[in-house]
DNA sequence: CGGTCGTTTGAAGTGGTTCAAGCCTTGTGG
DNA sequence: CCACAAGGCTTGAACCACTTCAAACGACCG
């Protein structure tokens, strides 16, 4: 299951560029940033991860993915975001763990944001706490897509919607290519994402595979047709 | 409809108190505070409300309440949230109003965080900033409650939470008495936040009373039973 | 090569929707 | 003061989307 821990000592991460692209750092910035990249915490595939200290911590997604979700008294979860490279991700304390926490669905790597900003230059200080501030908006404004995809949507709908978030998302990192994208997650993660039973995933997905929406298997999502998903993600 | 926005100067609003109460604020500070709420704005009921400048502001119930909703393109519409006085509400350019819309669900009255925050003494300026940042939080905090309520709730449960989360906001702000509280909503608003159809609500509410959680009519939650709705609410 | 986890399919049950009609309450104008 | 209209509430009946339970299959791992 695990992989990481072990790496080398950050040679350039496949999807930083993009990263740096999509926050909007200026070429003076990035030059400086992947030092400030440092140092990075690393955690296998489905490491629980909470906060050491007492207080939430917020750390910047490099390399991987996670989510973060809530389990129910009844054993049930509900699974509020993906957090993908260059995603923010705000660490509870542990004893928060029942209201809210973040597990890894692959080994990841971030970097804590707090720690970045002070190791940062003065002059470059305020520009990327904008970038991070920008990431953290687009964040909060998901959870509203979000509350509409559950509210208001059928199960072929969340399907659609979802699959094109996460494109778009990957896209704008560069981890989208013309076989599609890598999806690291079981049908009961989207179920659990999507308020839906794993059961009816799965013939959702048989549905947007016809439909020619997108194909879903062995971690990949392929043959994506990203007007279609939009079509079908509609009402 | 209307009955606002020809009003006193502000004699200290019926939740005024509560409000201070719940927001933290030091007796210094709070003597001060009834200066600081002004000027007061006044919306009428059904009201829709957006930032008149091209930035998002952020304003604070004083008084009355209001949703935030979006609009689907094939006219339904899911609601947000629900602001309450002490809420802090953030107002977008009207011309994002597809995306999220704030309406007054009767007559409100609200201040600017920012003109407060610059009228404000120095001395007090911190304080009253952490306790709106506090008031954020909390706010920030329902919306994973609500993600929990769409993806893996009944009916009947999401009516119970949600009447559990508004009758304890309300309580908080000594807007709960003996007989119970007032909720100025039509069923077709309970239906458009919960994800259900209208019908439905109408059976849930049935159900709930017939269970003795509460009753809902003329614009009232009476025979509330707080321990019976928790329960309800639950799995 | 057997065990485990994830996927797939079927069949039956149920919770929620939709459509349609009637009723109640409130506000409006004669 | 009554008549009427409009909006919201209530109920029934039929339908369908999604769940649940159960079983079989496939891929990966030790």
């Amino acid at each position: 299951m695990s992989e990481a821990s072990g790496g080398f000592n950050s040679p350039t991460h496949p999807a930083t560029e993009g990263l740096i692209r999509s926050a909007g750092l200026t070429p003076s910035v990035a030059e400086s940033f992947s030092e400030l990249l440092r140092p990075i915490e690393r955690y296998p595939a489905a490491a629980v991860i909470s906060s050491i200290a007492p207080t939430p911590r917020l750390k910047w997604i490099l390399k991987g993915w996670v989510c973060e979700m809530r389990v129910l008294p009844d054993g049930r979860r509900q699974i509020f975001s993906f957090g993908l490279p260059g995603d923010p991700v705000l660490l509870h304390p542990a004893a928060l763990a029942k209201l809210r926490c973040v597990v890894a669905l692959t080994s990841v790597e971030c970097i804590d944001v707090a720690r970045t900003l002070t190791r940062a230059r003065d002059a470059d200080r305020a520009q990327i706490a904008k970038a991070m501030d920008n990431a953290a908006d687009l964040a909060r404004e998901r959870r509203y897509a979000d509350l509409v995809r559950l509210g208001r949507r059928s199960a072929l709908q969340r399907l659609a919607d979802l699959l094109l978030e996460l494109h778009d998302r990957l896209d704008q990192i560069g981890m989208v290519d013309e076989r599609g994208f890598h999806l690291p997650l079981t049908q009961e993660h989207l179920a659990d994402a999507l308020g839906l039973s794993t059961v009816h995933v799965n013939r959702s997905l048989k549905t947007l595979r016809l439909e020619g929406g997108a194909t879903f298997r062995f971690n990949r999502v392929i043959q994506v047709d990203r007007a279609r998903l939009a079509e079908l993600a509609q009402a």
